[in-house]
DNA sequence: GACGAGCGTTAACCCTTGTTATCCCACTGT
DNA sequence: ACAGTGGGATAACAAGGGTTAACGCTCGTC
């Protein structure tokens, strides 16, 4: 159940299966399900328990008094909606469903008991936390200085990063490729464009073959090409365990 | 010492003056003047210390390959720079003076002992975190969604309240205001603009009496219209304690 | 007292991006 | 087979904001 998020915590450090266990555990309390353009939570409600995407996108999102909607960050299986939050009287953003989404409700106190009892889970989970705090700043730069193809691309490539570190993507004759369940308005609502000109520029990018699009697949036929345009460094995602380098050639 | 950081946490919670003494004595172990341009801390430096902001402003930014410069927030009296990120092997954004800056570096095992053995203390820092977290979001959505003069706006009423929290605003009158040591270039950089649209939009701002900025020093004439414009909620900041509600007419 | 650095201000022009409005296609339910 | 809906693609036009290039003011320094 968890296999996604451990995956994801086995970037920074390895993990006893002892550690495994209780997190497995821990996810198999409660599953819900929730679909599509439903919320996980809304902003303003109080934390009660902690979520964990199994399966599915979701995304964080702010909405304006005015309507205007900012997606703040894309949530793919393994990423945990809100540790840490049960200390806040209330959450101040939405996270949404973009498709059908199985959630994990850990109650607070089993993840708090869970990350008691081990240092190694604490520091990993502190490290997940960290690590998304970099890439909120990684979109702040993004939406202020990169303009639509830079931004467009810088994206991607996050997301590509991302989905390989729980296993989430494909590598055949050194095209990688991973499943996308998003659309152009959503896309649009990410990167603070226009739905018009998000259309506009996916045009310019398959015309430059940086990216493939079919369908919910993304296929990247050039990842070095693909970061150059977006000007993306990978250190922010922290995925260098022991040190050891990124390479975009690595399976 | 530590009189702004511990103000800001009692925004959360009341402290006790045990706990109270703790920060102070970790605050007063050893202190750096940075001066202005100088950088606090270097994307890909490895954290050795918690660096805490004494006096002065200051920014965390990122650069691009290509020079351009976004601020991703900035630092104020209080404003611890960099705790938890010991557990990165490299840190992942600058962080600079803008003015001069007073810097205390607390040794992580010194902080690390001031929370463990203070319940209290750990959750105020949490909570602190938590609200960084949130302000980077709502610079996310600032970025994308909210047009120039709503943007700058926006920012005003964040450093306002922020200030508000350590005591660095003044009430006269009804007319709020607080040292702003920023250049137009710097605002420029934090919030994605060009430095002549920068200078544009706060000609039409002073137009509209929504800010007096004269010298160093920006003056809110009527609070309540800027939060306006700027579309500003509060709630991101979380500073109500006790659910005591938020008035922007509170002194 | 002259000079330059740093910062703010303004104007003219242009380009990236937003807006509005169609049209098309694939899917779904009846 | 039909309409309805959601998503994608385009074109024409408008506008917000970037770029470039001046100019001016206030310091601090020699």
């Amino acid at each position: 159940m968890a296999t996604y998020l451990i995956r994801k915590l086995e970037q920074f450090t390895q993990l006893s299966s002892e550690d495994k266990q209780k997190l497995e555990r821990a996810a198999a309390a409660k599953v819900r399900v929730v679909r599509p353009r439903e919320d996980i939570i809304r902003e303003g409600d109080k934390p009660r328990q902690v979520n964990l995407i199994l399966d599915g996108w979701a995304c964080r999102y702010k909405v304006l008094e005015d309507g205007r909607r900012q997606i703040v960050g894309f949530l793919v299986p393994g990423d945990v909606c809100d540790i840490r939050m049960f200390i806040l009287k209330q959450i101040d953003h939405s996270m949404g469903a973009l498709t059908p989404v199985r959630v994990a409700e850990i109650p607070s106190d089993t993840l708090l008991d869970v990350i008691d009892t081990s240092p190694r889970l604490t520091r990993a989970m502190w490290w997940n936390s960290l690590v998304e705090e970099a890439i909120s700043r990684e979109w702040t730069t993004s939406l202020g200085q990169r303009e639509a193809i830079e931004r467009l691309s810088h994206l991607f490539c996050e997301l590509y990063f991302r989905l390989k570190a729980v296993g989430l993507t494909e590598n055949g004759q050194g095209r990688k490729s991973f499943e996308f369940p998003v659309t152009q308005d959503q896309l649009a609502d990410a990167t603070g464009m226009s739905t018009v000109h998000v259309n506009r520029t996916l045009q310019l990018m398959r015309e430059q073959e940086l990216i493939i699009w079919k369908g919910k697949t993304v296929t990247i036929p050039d990842l070095e090409a693909l970061m150059s345009v977006a000007m993306f460094n990978a250190n922010y995602l922290h995925l260098d365990r022991d040190g050891h380098e990124l390479d975009a050639n690595e399976p």
